[in-house]
DNA sequence: TTAATCAAGAGGTAGTAACCAGTTCAACAA
DNA sequence: TTGTTGAACTGGTTACTACCTCTTGATTAA
C-alpha cells in the first residue's frame, strides 16, 4: 500500500492514509489500530508509525492515551489543516457559504515606523498594500487591509490578487508556506468609512482583527487588520497542545 | 548536566534547559547548536535531542531550516506555554497588570440541551456554573461563566474557585491536563446586566468569547462565555503550523 | 574570471532493538 | 467469594545506525 521509493515520505503517505480512513470510516473516540499493529499492517517500522501518529495528533485527528490505545478525536469532525482557519475563503466553504473577495485598492507604499516594527522590516523597505472587502453569500463580513513586504511579492499583481486567494498565491506563486500566525482581537465602535462598507448602522459594534503571519524562516509575510460586522461574523480558532 | 535516572525524561530535561538558555542568552535568528553536536554536549542519543527539539519548535521557541540549522523564534519573546494563553491570570501577569478575580456565583445547574451538547454530556447530567468578574490592576475587564461537568468536578467548592486559578485547580486537584481548546471571538453591544458589571456605557461594544476545552482524553472540561469590555481588552492567539 | 564540482555539515527519514510505564483482565490464591 | 498477582497488551523513552536531501563554501576545471 505504501510505495518505498517515493518522493514523498513514508511516514506522510502514512499520513494521509490514515486520515482518509479517519475521516470516511470512523468516528470520535474509535480505537485506532495499536503502532505495533499498523507496523505489521503497513510493514513499516514503528519510527515511521509514531512519526505519523504525531503528525496526526498535531492536525487533531487523534488523541492517546497511555496503557489504553490511540482514539479518533471528536476535533476531527471538522477540523483538516490549521491553516485554513486563516483563510477567509477556506472558512467559509467550511460553513457553507459562497465567500466572495472585492479588491478596493492594490498599491505599494513606503512602510511607516509601526509597519516596519510589526513586520520586522527596515524603515526604508516597502510594501504591498491591499484593501479587501470580503463578501459571504453576497453580504458584506469584512473589510481588511494586508501589507506584504514588497522584497519577497515584488513580481505580485491587482490581477493575480483578485483571481486567487492570497494565501493560495503565497504557497504556489512564491513558495511561501504559512508556518505561524498570531492573531489579536478587539472590539469597538465601528468606524464610519467600513460601516458605510458593510452596509450597517454607525454605532454598530464590531470585531477588530489584527494578524501577523510567519513563513517557515520565521520571516513576517503578512499583516493584516481587519474590521468584521459583529451581526454576522464569529471567528473560530483552535489551539492543540 | 542531565540525570538518568530522573523520574523525567531526558529529552524533557532538555527542553528545559535548551528553553531556559534560549530565554536567557540568546535573542530571535540566533543559531542553536546542531543537533549532534547538543548530542555529544549532553552525552544522548540524536532521537532524544530531536525529541526535545520538536517539544521546543510546538512552543514556539525554535525554528528549523533544512540543511541550515535551527534557529531561536522571534515568537520566543513573549510566549512560553501555549497553555498559558487560556488563563487570564498567567495572560494578565505577562502584560505586567495584576489580576484580580471575584466569584460572583458558585452553583450547580442541571444541563440544558445547548449545554449537554457542547459538553458532551448526557441531558440528565448536571454541571458546575461558575460566574466570574475578571480586573486587571482594579479595572472590570470581563465578565466570565463557566461550566464544568460535575461528573468530574464534584468536590469542587467556591473556597477553592476563590483561592486558586481555575487552570491550577483542574491540574492539581483534579489531574485535568488541558489539551486542547476551541475559541471564538464575535462583538457586539453590551447586554445591560454586563455593562453595569464592567462600568461601561449601555452602548458600548463588547467583545464575546466562547471557549471550550478538552484534557487529554479529549472529554469537555470547561466550557465558558465571556463578556469583555472593548476599549481595555485584546485577546491574543498564536497558531503554530 | 567564471562556472561546475565536491565535500562537509545541517536537518529529515527509516530501521532495529530494548526497556519503561500505564491498563486490563484472566488466572490463581486466600 | 474476594482479593491479588501477573501476563499481555497499550503508548512512552532511549540508543544506535544508516542513508537521504538541502545549504554552503572551497576547490577545481573551463
Amino acid at each position: 500500500m505504501l510505495i518505498s521509493d517515493s518522493k514523498v515520505p513514508l511516514y506522510y503517505q502514512l499520513v494521509d492514509i490514515l486520515g482518509k480512513q479517519i475521516k470516511e470510516n470512523m468516528k470520535p473516540h474509535d480505537r485506532m489500530l495499536s503502532e505495533r499493529e499498523i507496523c505489521t499492517k503497513y510493514n513499516v517500522s514503528r519510527t515511521t508509525v509514531r512519526l505519523a501518529m504525531a503528525e496526526l495528533e498535531k492536525m487533531g485527528y487523534i488523541y492517546k492515551m497511555h496503557g489504553k490505545g490511540t482514539f479518533v478525536a471528536t476535533l476531527a469532525e471538522n477540523k483538516q489543516n490549521l491553516m485554513e482557519s486563516y483563510s477567509f475563503t477556506e472558512h467559509m466553504k467550511k460553513l457553507g457559504k459562497v465567500p466572495k473577495t472585492e479588491v478596493l485598492s492594490f498599491e505599494v507604499i513606503k512602510v511607516n515606523d509601526y509597519l516596519a516594527k510589526h513586520m520586522g522590516l527596515s524603515g526604508e523597505e516597502n510594501a504591498i498594500k491591499i484593501i479587501r472587502l470580503r463578501l459571504a453569500d453576497g453580504i458584506p463580513m469584512m473589510v481588511e487591509t494586508s501589507y506584504l513586504p514588497f522584497a519577497k511579492f515584488s513580481s505580485l499583481t491587482e490581477e493575480l490578487v483578485k483571481k486567487k486567494p492570497l494565501y493560495e498565491i503565497f504557497k504556489e506563486e512564491f513558495s511561501q508556506v504559512i508556518k505561524a500566525a498570531d492573531e489579536e482581537f478587539s472590539a469597538s465602535i465601528i468606524p464610519s468609512r467600513e460601516a458605510h462598507l458593510l452596509q450597517v448602522p454607525t454605532n454598530s459594534a464590531c470585531l477588530k482583527l489584527e494578524r501577523t503571519t510567519y513563513n517557515t524562516a520565521n520571516q513576517v509575510i503578512e499583516f493584516t487588520f481587519s474590521i468584521a460586522r459583529a451581526d454576522q461574523f464569529i471567528y473560530k480558532v483552535r489551539h492543540i497542545r
